[in-house]
DNA sequence: TATTATAATAACAACGTTGTCAAAAAAATC
DNA sequence: GATTTTTTTGACAACGTTGTTATTATAATA
C-alpha cells in the first residue's frame, strides 16, 4: 500500500445500499429508478436505506453505461458579448425544466479552439449541441457531421442542409435601421461594422446597401468602417475617425452592436458631441443596458431570448424522438425607438 | 433485438486502437498517455493509429475509474448579476490553463435549489467547488463536510474556519462611500440598500452607520431603503419613493449595486433630476458600463476579477496538494470617482 | 549456451451504473 | 399436494478507462 491512501471521501453506491436494506444491489438499482417490477414495500425500504446514507448517484458511471448524458454543449464564439447573456439564460432555464444541464464554451473567434471545444463537448458525451460557430465552413463541421451528435447552430446559417438552425435576419436589421434613418431626413450615415471575419458583419452591411439602394441614395465607401465589437475598441476608433479628418462628413451612425453604441457615446461625451442633437446613433442587440443610456439608445432589437428558447425546443425535440428532419427558424429583429436619433426634415 | 437499433454511433475507443496498430489495449493505453514504458516507435503507431481513427477519450470512464474529473462546480446565487460576469470569466480562463473545466449554476437565493446544485457537482464528480452561499449557516454546509469536496467561498465568510474563502469587504465599500459624499459636503444621503436576505446588505449597512457615527451625524432611519439588485425594480422603487414624499430630504445616494444606480439614473431622467447637480449617485461593484453612463458613474469599484483569479488559485492548490491549511483573503473595494456626486462647501 | 536482468507488452480486475437473463418465492391452477 | 404460472429478487456482463500484476521478448551477464 502506497504511503498515504489519498483516496478521497469514498462515495455511497447502489451496493452500500443494498447492504444496508438487505437486497442485492440490482434490485435496488431498480428501485432506485422507481421500477414497479420491485414490490412496494420493498422498493420503499430501499428508498429509505438511500436516504439514510445520503446517496446520490454517480453521474459518470449513469453516463458510462446508458450513453445518455442528459448534458447540452454550448459552444459560443464570444462569452463576453452581452448579446448572449439573454440567450444563455433562456437556454439554461429551458434545459434544466427538461432535466438538462449545460456545458458552456467560448471559441473566441478561433478555429482550433472551437475544433477542441467540439471534442470536449464529444468526450463528455453530451447529448447534444447548441452551436455558434466561427465559420459554417470550416472543417470543424466534418466533427459533427461523422459523431452524428445533434446540433443546433445559432447565429449562423450552415451551407449544408443537414443541420437545424435558429437565426436572426442581420440583414433585416440594418436595413430597418436604415430605412429608419433615412425616413428621419438622413442622408450621410456611418456604417460602424463589425470586423471582416463576421459573417453577421457581411450581413450587415448587405442590408445597409439595399436600404440606400431602395432609396436612391449612393453609398459612399468611405462612410464604411470596420471596427471590433468592445466598448473600449470603438471608443477609440471612433476618436481616432475624428482626429483624420476634422469636419464631420455624416449625421449618423448605425452600430453592428449596442457596445459598439455605448462606445460612441463615451467618445462623443468627450468630443462634446450632443447625442442626437449632433449625432444620431442607432445600435443592434437591445442589450439590457441600452434603455438605461442617457439619452436611451434607439436600437434594432434582437430577439435573443427566442433564439435561445427555439434552440433548446428543436434540440431536444431531436434527441428525444430522433427521427424528423431538419428545422430551419428565421427570427426577424424589431426596431425599438428611443431617443438617440435626431428628427429633422430633409 | 428490438425492433430498430437506437445506439448511437458508436465511439472510437482504445480497443478500437488497438486492433488497428496491432497491440493490446492496455499498451495503447500507456502509449496515449505517452508513457515512456512503452517503445517509442510503437507509442508512434499507436498514436497514428488514434489519429487516423479520429480517436478522442472517454472522459466518463476516464472520471470514473480515475476519481478525477478535471473540472470545478460554481454556484452562485444570481447569475444574472453582472458583478459576476467579470468573476466567471477570470475563473474559466485560469481553470481553462491548468486543464480544467466548470460546471456553472445558479441557485437563485433559493436553499433547496442550491441543495440540489452541490448534489449535481457531487454527482458530477466535481473535483472542487466555487461557491457563494445563500447563507453560511444552512445545513447544505453539511454536504460539503460530509463529503470532504474541496471548496472556496466567494462573496460570503463560512461561520465555520475548515472552510477556504476570498471576500471582499462590504462594510469598508459603503464606509467610503458615505466618507466620500460626507466630505463633499453633504450630510442626508439615502442608503439604497439591497434585500435584507443578503449578508452583502448587512455588512454595507454596517460601513455606512460607521462613517456617519465617525463623523458625527445621526442616522436618520428614514434615509435607508431596503431593495432589490436588479434595474427595473430599482427604478420603480425609486419613482415610489418620490410620489410617497414629494419633498427630497437627501441630497445624496448610494447603491447597494451599480445596477441599482442604473435604476435611479433612468428614473432621475424621468423626474427631470439632473445628476450629480439635484442628486449625487454612487454604485458599487464598478461594471463595465458604469463609466460609460451619463454621467459616468462614481463608484466603489469591488475587485471581481481577483476573487476569480484568487478563487481559483487556492482551490486548484488544495485539489492538487491535498494537504496544508485553509486560506482567507479579504479583498478591499476602492473608490473610483468619476462625475456623478456634486462637490459643494458644506 | 545457459542464466539472469531488463525492457516491452499483455491480462485482468476494478470504477458505479444499466439491462438482460436466470433463479427463487409466492400465488394460482389442476 | 404436485404442477404451472406469475411475481419478485438476484447474477452477471457490459460501458471505456486506469493501474497493478503477470507474461513475454530482448539484452546483458556468466
Amino acid at each position: 500500500m502506497s504511503s498515504i491512501e489519498k483516496r478521497k471521501h469514498k462515495q455511497i453506491t447502489i451496493k452500500h445500499i443494498a447492504r444496508e436494506a438487505g437486497f442485492s444491489f440490482s434490485t435496488v438499482a431498480k428501485a432506485l429508478r422507481n421500477d414497479p417490477v420491485v414490490r412496494l414495500d420493498t422498493r420503499q425500504k430501499i428508498l429509505d436505506a438511500a436516504r439514510k446514507l445520503n446517496y446520490y448517484p454517480n453521474l459518470m458511471a449513469k453516463t458510462l453505461r446508458s450513453r445518455k448524458s442528459k448534458t447540452i454543449g454550448i459552444i459560443l464564439n464570444d462569452l463576453t458579448n452581452p448579446l448572449y447573456y439573454e440567450t444563455i439564460e433562456e437556454i439554461e432555464k429551458k434545459l434544466k425544466k427538461s432535466g438538462y444541464t449545460m456545458i458552456l464554451s467560448d471559441s473566441n473567434f478561433d478555429l482550433s479552439i472551437e475544433r477542441e471545444n467540439l471534442i470536449t463537448m464529444l468526450s463528455k458525451n453530451a447529448d447534444g449541441i447548441i452551436f455558434s460557430p466561427v465559420s459554417s465552413s470550416s472543417d470543424n463541421m466534418e466533427i459533427i457531421f461523422t459523431n452524428g451528435i445533434n446540433t443546433v447552430f445559432i447565429d449562423a446559417k450552415p451551407d449544408n442542409d443537414r443541420i437545424n438552425y435558429v437565426y436572426i435576419d442581420h440583414q433585416m436589421a440594418s436595413f430597418l435601421a436604415t430605412e429608419y434613418l433615412i425616413d428621419n431626413g438622413h442622408k450621410d450615415i456611418l456604417l460602424f461594422n463589425g470586423p471582416k471575419y463576421l459573417s453577421s458583419s457581411d450581413e450587415f452591411l448587405k442590408g445597409y446597401r439595399k436600404a440606400l439602394e431602395k432609396n436612391n441614395i449612393e453609398m459612399d465607401e468611405s462612410l464604411l468602417l470596420w471596427g471590433d465589437i468592445s466598448i473600449e475598441k470603438s471608443y477609440n476608433k471612433f476618436l481616432d475617425l475624428y482626429h483624420d479628418k476634422d469636419s464631420i462628413p455624416f449625421s449618423a451612425v448605425i452600430c453592428l452592436s449596442d457596445l459598439m453604441a455605448i462606445g460612441i457615446y463615451k467618445a462623443a461625451r468627450e468630443l462634446g458631441l450632443h447625442i442626437p442633437e449632433n449625432l444620431s446613433v442607432i445600435g443592434y442587440d437591445n442589450i439590457f443596458v441600452s434603455e438605461f443610456l442617457n439619452p436611451p439608445l434607439t436600437t434594432i432589437h434582437a430577439p435573443k431570448k427566442r433564439v435561445g428558447l427555439k434552440a433548446v425546443e428543436i434540440l431536444l425535440s431531436r434527441i428525444e424522438n430522433e427521427n424528423g428532419g431538419y428545422t430551419k427558424i428565421e427570427l426577424k429583429p424589431r426596431l425599438f425607438v428611443r431617443e438617440s436619433v435626431s428628427r429633422f426634415s430633409k
